[in-house]
Parts: structure tokens; C-alpha cells; sequence
DNA sequence: GCAAGGTC
């Protein structure tokens, strides 16, 4: 008699390649009851573990239980806050998971082994743990531990997962405790800190303004961190001073072309210094070259696509903010056009055919040209960044579509995604960029240029902006000249600008807030709770000497007109909030960038200096809770902690800051009275 | 009416 084997992906996608690469075409598709999106595949397959088996694939979507507490405890007027640190909580099937969980349940009565398919990171594991114990509820066979059995796979591709078919692996049980502590803690403390919050807030707000806040004031690890980097940035412009600098510049002109120099100093924040180096140019009159250096140069072809870079991207050049970038990004996967859109991959995996990929491209669309020269002589393999989830390969086009059937915005991101994918797969650009330096007086300037000598990718990335600068004169070496012009120029520096879509993101990625999947939503969150506004950045011009930035091609835009507030910061300065660049004169037009920048709302800053002020070691608005929260799930997943060990801790430690905050409740209220009611003292 | 994490 065969085996039967029942298979449990994470997605229906995956469930239906799995099967197809495993069946060979020999493959029965069943719809099931109540679920538009999930099937059940059938098919044989001989197995190396099990020998022949008779095989049904199918899947969930995501998390197949929910976690809440009793019933008893539900109503917020039902208990103390406090209370929800140690309420009992059940884990149960939520309605729209019924249908999934009950097609789990009957097929289990029919299989003697269980083979979860989950994607394999932490969550993955999770869900293979919640497929088990509703397998388990049809079937008690399944509370065996040899009976269920996982899959080990890291891409989609056929041999890949032939291979994964011939090892299962157990379920690594301390991933699992660790998501469901991690699930614990997340609802034991956002339930008790959003409802202790409202609480003590919202009977404020509504005797000061006379209307009814329908909405809680939530607390998250993720939202309020969110919200903190938005507020820090708030203050940091708001408190900025501008401080007067001055620089020395030079500029001579020769064979009809005007080269400005940089000084080697840039500014100095001491006019006397500035003078006094400035009268030795003077006196020098003369200034000498000392270097003419010409060398070859590339800029670099940009790395496979990850989601946080395309929700980056999506904000600099499609227009499109982070939640809207990943819906449209949802729906072209969902139509089979691109690969899966969540994932922290940037690197393609060695055996995957990215030539047959462009191939496909090369059927139309502006790109198609472009695309046919990589297959004729031009292909050359994506660099490899340095982070990979296991679970998915960069976002990558998978089939060709015809732009002209895809809506607006789908267009602008598939053409992104396509366009990013065939870069990846060019050359980098090459160049030549030359360089001049000067001593006049004891100072030395710098002046180069870049001619651009092969385009490459760049032809199929107009995203990335790399143009030649103007032909420099010929200088030699030891070449002895008086500059047509030199001056000394007083300028000041500018605030940071408010923090950008793309900042915003960039500071989540790095401090382990939000995943891939989910920072979005909490950017959306901090606007839906009314703690944050977006608006598009007011467009500003470039400085002169402003190191190259990557801007969406802008020319076809209005331009602000007149001398427009520098922009003043790079983005890695901007980013840091540090110092701000030079500054001209003159107010930014009317025009934006498009790229959105973030405002806290009086609501936001107040509470975030509320709690702030109370002074806790440990800040709830800053990422460390969060990292913590991280590091101690990876403790439990190395063996080092157990899940009652980082449960118990864990709440303790907010046991202890929500006893502070209670008895520090009046500076939150003192927030709220300064920011929200604007009153003084 | 609360969180964050999956996913359709």
C-alpha cells in the first residue's frame, strides 16, 4: 500500500509550483470549500524517505491561528490594564481561517504523514507548528512526533526543490517558541499599554476639544518607535541653529573653460582662520598645480531588489508611498508578473537560469531592445549583497507582460521592477574622471571631471543619474598660474529637512523595526492614529557643488524657479539630521519632489515627549525595546532561553515601566496640555 | 476600540 503524504505550503503559490516540479504535469487540481485562492493538489510521488507516495499539496496564507485573550477579559472596562500581563490568552481559528483549517483537518484523516512546506524563516516555522495542531485535530496520528516532517527549501526552482523533497527535516521547535513568544509579549503588552494609554489620554483630548476620539491611542514596539524617529527629526528641526561659516573660493579660466576649485577645507567656522588663510592666497598670487590624475572610474550597477529598496524607490522615483508601492507590488505577483514581493534577499541563487528571465523581456516594452543586446553579448551576473532570508529570491520579473495591459501604477512598478532587473544583469558604467589639485598660498582646492565612456545599465536605469561634467582644460603638473577669480564667501548652515518616506524607512530597516512584510503598515499606523502627517517635500534646488545624488529624472517637472533654498544635505546627512549643508537666500517654490516627508502631529510630539520625560532607562519611543525583543527571541532559537524564561523576564520588565508610568502620569498630561492644547508652562 | 506577524 502507498504512503500518503500530505503537503502544507505557506501560500497557494507555492503550493502549486512545489507540486507542479514534483508531479512532472501528472497533477490533479481541486478547488476547496469556502476559499476562492487555496487548492489541493494530487499527484504520486516517490519519495527517497517514504518510498511511492500518494501526494496531496495544499496551503494556508499566513498565520492560521490567532492568539487573544479569554473572553472575560476582551471588554476594555473588564480589568485593570495590568491585568493583561498575566490574563490567560487562547490561541483559536479565526473566521477567514476556517475554511483553510478545516480543509487541513479532513485531509489529515486521510494521510499517515504530514510535510509542511512553510517558507523557512522564524515565522515559517511558526506556521508549521499551527498546521501540525490543526492536523492533529483531524487526526490524532498526528500528535506523533516522526509523523510531521519540513521541508528545507530556499527557492522555488525545480532541482532546488527535487533536492528539498529528498530530506525532510524535523520541526525546529525553538523557532516556534520563539514566535509565540515573541506573539505573546507583543499582545500582552500592546493590549495593556493602548488601553492604559487611552485611558489616561483620550477623556483629555475630548474635555479640550468637545469631540469624540472614536480611535484608542495604541502603543506598539513597532508604531512608537516609528513615531520617535519621526519626532526626533521634528525637534532636531525645529531646535536647529544656523551657524555662519566661510569658505574660500577659486575659480580660473582657461582655454575658454571656467573650472571652479574646492577648497580642500571646505568652510571653517572661523572667520579670522578664513581670513588670514585667504590673505596667504592673496599674497601667494600665484598657485601651483600638483596633481592632474586621470583614471578610470565605474558607477556600479545597483543590487538585486529587495522590498525595502523598492519601497524606497517607490517613494524617490514612482510617486507611490510605501503601503501603495506594496499593493500594486501584491497584485503583479498575484497575476504571475513578478516574483514574490516581500523579501530581504539581494542575492540571486547561483543556479537560477537569469538569462532565460531577460529573455523574456526581450518581447516588448521599452526595455525589450535593451534586454535582446544582454542576451546577443551584454549579460553579465548580478553583483551579491550580503543579506539573504532563505526564503525568496529578489524581486524579479517571471514572465512578460505587455505594459499596456497593466493599470497606471502597476505599469510604473512592474517597469521598475523590470528595468532594476535588467540592470542587475548589465555591466557597470565606465568612465574616466580626472583630477586636479592646486596649492595656492598653504591651501589646496581640488577640481575633477568625469567623462562617461559606457553607459551600460544605465541606458535601461534612468533612476540612477551619472552624466560627464564639463570638459576640464589641460593642466600639467607643476603648471604655475594666477586664478582668474578668488574670493572669500560667508555662508550658513541649513536645518535637516523633515524625515522623508525613504529615511524613514531606511531607519526601520536598520533598528529591527517592522519587517519587510509590515513597515508599511506601521507607517500607515502612525497616520491612521493621527500621531504623524505626510506631505510631498516643497521642491529645492540643488547647491552648486552638491555631491551626486540619484534623483528620479525630474526635467519634465515645473521647476521652482529663482534660487531656491539649498538643498543643502546629502542624503547620508540627512539621514544622520547632521549639520546642514551651505545655504543661499530665497524661499522653495511652490513645486514638490514628490517624495514624502513626515510631520508629527501635536498628538505625536506629545507623546513621545511624555513619556520620554518620565525619564525610563530604557525609552519606549527609541528602537531598543525592539532590538531587545529581537535578541531575546534569537536566544531561545540558540537554546540559550527558553520561552517561559524570556515571557517571565519580559514582562517583569514591563510590569516595572508600566508602574512607572503610572505614577508619572502627570508629564504626559503636562505633554499633552503644552503640544496638543498649546498652553504655556 | 488594543500588538505584530503571516498572507489573498
Amino acid at each position: 500500500m502507498v504512503t500518503k503524504v500530505l503537503c502544507v505550503a505557506e501560500k497557494p503559490s507555492i503550493a502549486k509550483a512545489v507540486a507542479n516540479h514534483l508531479a512532472g504535469g501528472q497533477v490533479q487540481v481541486a478547488s476547496i470549500q469556502g476559499n476562492l485562492y487555496t487548492k489541493n493538489y494530487q499527484f504520486s510521488y516517490d519519495f527517497p524517505t517514504w518510498g511511492p507516495c500518494s501526494v496531496t499539496m495544499t496551503s494556508v496564507a499566513g498565520h492560521l491561528l490567532s492568539t487573544e485573550f479569554v473572553a472575560e477579559y476582551r471588554r476594555w472596562g473588564s480589568c485593570d490594564p495590568s491585568a493583561l500581563f498575566e490574563a490567560p490568552i487562547e490561541t483559536y481559528v479565526e473566521d477567514d481561517k476556517k475554511a483553510v483549517a478545516a480543509n487541513i483537518e479532513r485531509q489529515a484523516r486521510y494521510h499517515q504523514i504530514l510535510y509542511i512546506w512553510t517558507d523557512c524563516d522564524r515565522e515559517g516555522e511558526a506556521i508549521g507548528a499551527e498546521i501540525r495542531t490543526v492536523a492533529a485535530q483531524g487526526n490524532q496520528l498526528f500528535r506523533q512526533p516522526d509523523k510531521t516532517w519540513r521541508a528545507h527549501f530556499s527557492n522555488i526552482e525545480r532541482a532546488h526543490i527535487i533536492n528539498a523533497a529528498r530530506g525532510p527535516v524535523h520541526l525546529d521547535e525553538a523557532q516556534v517558541n520563539a514566535v509565540t513568544s515573541r506573539i505573546e509579549l507583543d499582545l500582552r503588552i500592546g493590549a495593556c499599554f493602548t488601553r492604559n494609554l487611552t485611558n489616561s489620554v483620550k477623556a483629555m483630548l475630548q474635555r479640550h476639544a468637545g469631540a469624540e476620539r472614536t480611535q484608542a491611542i495604541s502603543y506598539g514596539s513597532c508604531q512608537f518607535p516609528t513615531l520617535g524617529f519621526v519626532v526626533e527629526r521634528y525637534f532636531r528641526v525645529r531646535n536647529f541653529i544656523p551657524e555662519t561659516f566661510w569658505s574660500v573660493k577659486v575659480m580660473h579660466q582657461k582655454d575658454g573653460i571656467k573650472v571652479n576649485f574646492n577648497w580642500a577645507r571646505t568652510h571653517l567656522f572661523d572667520r579670522m582662520a578664513v581670513v588670514i588663510l585667504f590673505e596667504r592666497c592673496l599674497t601667494a598670487r600665484t598657485a601651483r598645480v600638483t596633481k592632474v590624475q586621470t583614471k578610470p572610474t565605474s558607477k556600479w550597477k545597483p543590487l538585486p531588489l529587495t522590498t525595502v529598496e523598492l519601497q524606497k524607490c517607490g517613494s524617490r522615483f514612482l510617486r507611490l508611498d510605501s503601503q501603495r508601492v506594496m499593493h500594486v507590488a501584491e497584485q503583479l505577483y498575484q497575476k504571475g508578473w513578478i516574483s514574490y514581493p516581500r523579501t530581504e534577499t539581494d542575492k540571486f541563487d547561483k543556479g537560477m537560469d537569469l538569462r532565460a528571465l531577460v529573455q523574456k523581456q526581450t518581447q516588448g516594452g521599452a526595455w525589450a531592445p535593451f534586454a535582446q543586446n544582454l542576451i546577443n553579448r551584454g549579460f553579465s551576473q548580478p553583483r551579491e549583497g550580503r543579506n539573504d532570508d532563505k526564503a525568496h529570491p529578489p524581486i524579479h520579473p517571471v514572465n512578460f507582460v505587455m505594459p499596456t495591459s497593466l493599470t497606471q501604477e502597476e505599469q510604473r512598478v512592474h517597469e521598475f521592477v523590470v528595468r532594476r532587473f535588467l540592470a542587475c544583469c548589465s555591466q557597470d558604467a565606465k568612465g574616466s574622471k580626472t583630477e586636479i589639485s592646486i596649492l595656492y598660498g598653504s591651501e589646496t582646492f581640488n577640481a575633477s571631471g568625469l567623462v562617461v565612456l559606457e553607459r551600460n545599465y544605465l541606458d535601461v536605469y534612468p533612476y540612477d543619474k551619472w552624466t560627464s561634467s564639463q570638459d576640464l582644460p589641460n593642466f600639467r603638473e607643476g603648471e604655475v598660474f594666477e586664478p582668474t577669480e578668488a574670493r572669500m564667501h560667508e555662508g550658513e548652515t541649513s536645518p535637516p529637512g523633515y524625515l522623508t518616506e525613504p529615511e524613514l524607512i531606511s531607519l526601520m530597516d536598520a533598528n529591527g523595526i517592522g519587517t519587510d512584510a509590515t513597515m508599511a503598515e506601521h507607517i500607515a499606523k502612525i497616520k491612521t492614529r493621527e500621531y504623524a502627517e505626510s506631505r510631498p517635500r516643497a521642491r529645492q534646488t540643488r547647491r552648486d557643488n552638491e555631491e551626486e545624488e540619484y534623483e528620479p529624472d525630474e526635467a519634465a517637472e515645473p521647476d521652482a524657479g529663482g534660487r531656491g533654498r539649498a538643498r543643502g544635505r546629502s542624503r547620508a546627512r540627512a539621514a544622520r539630521g547632521g549639520r546642514g549643508g551651505a545655504n543661499g537666500r530665497g524661499g522653495g517654490g511652490g513645486a514638490t519632489t514628490g517624495v514624502l516627508e513626515f510631520i508629527p502631529t501635536t498628538l505625536g510630539v506629545a507623546l513621545v515627549e511624555g513619556y520620554e520625560n518620565m525619564g525610563f532607562e530604557i525609552s519606549l519611543t527609541k528602537p531598543f525595546l525592539r532590538k531587545e525583543m529581537e535578541l531575546k527571541m534569537k536566544a531561545i532559537c540558540e537554546g540559550r532561553k527558553t520561552k517561559a524564561d524570556v515571557v517571565q523576564e519580559t514582562i517583569e520588565q514591563y510590569r516595572g515601566v508600566y508602574v512607572q508610568t503610572q505614577q508619572r502620569l502627570d508629564s504626559l498630561r503636562a505633554a499633552v496640555r503644552k503640544y496638543v492644547f498649546q498652553e504655556d508652562g
